[in-house]
DNA sequence: TTAGCTGAGTGTCATAAACACACTTTCAAA
DNA sequence: TTTGAAAGTGTGTTTATGACACTCAGCTAA
């Protein structure tokens, strides 16, 4: 008999996981929030993960995801979408993972099948300096990741992948700036997400004509060049656009 | 302890399994293999599944999803694709699903996860009435399945959903029709996946501009009205062109 | 033998989107 | 008041899109 048919309402599900992709960006370029578990006795370097846990058997995949990151950052609300389920048997085979796993888990043995997940937060939404996880979660500059724990390294470049394909045919990019934000922030989130440059004109022009932002009355401020427009996205607008089948930007 | 530790080699993992579903397309419309496990004593109707299984634990997720398709249909090196995790803990709570679990399996109460994945198959590679499973699976028009078994019913309109996706940036539509096909009958596929009109002569262009077909020397035979030219689909120049970033096909 | 049916095959024009490209403006700080 | 830094702006060219209607080749049946 499996485990997880003894307490239905509390009980862990040892075969399956989430792992959650969490992006932000500071404006300048794309992050990435990691887990740090200390010095690996094995490698002797810091073991960096990407937030996750097991599943409860009482709730839904989204609803796991969604747990995992209410725990780690507190916010909830969060934009989040599935990349995909993970499950090679040696996808834990690490050495530095076994240790881990033995200091963690009731079954460190078992096979785990994870089901991954990417999410977009608002940075300054979370400071992980100020949360409960202070010691451990950490903001990394997503092109100076080279080496994750299991396979997280992998699932973070299809997450990538993932977002690049999404956001040139929805505006989900909006999810990682604040409420308000200037065209040129847009640009460079743009740039970042999907790695190369796009010209500034051009840009400008498309986003423009899909009739999504609504400029404000206001303008940055002490800023040492020329002030910058502030525009809001306009969630109306873009469901109306996209009930009548609009799905591409077109980059 | 969860029962996927006894004997690695040969168990199946009670809590995931894969479900695959199986596209063929017929020159007219699009089918998916679907199997009939019999009248269900509660609903009075055929219960209508996508094939499945649980997996074993020593095997990858893709590894499964191609055995079950090599297990129903004696074909392999299938074009197959992940469409993500199903998870939902009533996923298999309807009454005639719960009646069927109990004569399949040995744990008819665990919560099962499963793994979906689509295939494209030539569908004269497969006559279900030719095979093993005769009595039970079959090949059903797309637009006339309105209700399966668990959640296969929304499963399948996921599919539906990536598949549409996937044939505007990839040519993986070349998977359902024979080696040696005419433009027509592509064009039909294309209309048959993103269930809309194509204009004749814009799709002929945009597909030959692609450069991916290669014109044979070989016409249709035997049909009542001017004879079709036949084409093959070019690997080489396709990887060419999909190393140098090509994406898009912009239906 | 020929008339009729069926689906194959073909070209153009108008519109829209993509792309390449450089200078002027506004503010803060020195 | 000069300097540096990023904001903001327009045009011409090229390429893709979408709308649209007739002729051609082969079979069949009268």
């Amino acid at each position: 008999m499996s485990s997880n048919k003894k307490n239905i309402a509390l009980e862990l599900n040892p075969n399956v996981s989430i792992d959650n992709i969490i992006f932000g960006f500071d404006f300048d370029q794309l992050y990435c929030l990691l887990i740090d578990s200390g010095i690996s006795k094995t490698t002797g370097r810091p073991r960096l993960a990407v937030p996750g846990d097991l599943i409860y058997d009482n709730e839904t995949l989204d609803e796991a995801a969604n747990r995992i990151l209410k725990e780690l950052t507190g916010i909830d609300n969060i934009y989040l979408e599935q990349i995909g389920a993970f499950g090679d048997p040696n996808r834990m085979g690490k050495e530095s993972d076994k240790e881990w796993l033995k200091s963690m888990r009731a079954e460190p043995e078992a096979r785990v099948i994870t089901v991954a997940y990417f999410s977009l937060v608002k940075m300054d939404d979370f400071n992980p300096k100020a949360s409960s996880f202070a010691e451990s979660a950490g903001w990394a500059p997503i092109n100076e990741i080279h080496e994750l724990a299991f396979d997280h390294y992998e699932i973070l470049q299809c997450a990538r992948e993932q977002l690049k394909r999404k956001i040139k045919i929805q505006p989900i990019g909006f999810n990682l700036l604040p409420e308000k934000f200037t065209l040129s922030q847009l640009h460079k989130l743009y740039e970042s997400i999907l790695n190369k440059p796009l010209d500034k004109r051009n840009f400008r022009r498309k986003i423009l004509n899909l009739q999504i932002l609504t400029p404000l009355n206001e303008k940055q401020v002490g800023v040492p060049h020329k002030p910058s427009q502030l525009f809001e996205f306009n969630e109306e607008k873009y469901q109306k656009l996209s009930s009548e089948g609009f799905d591409n930007f077109g980059f």
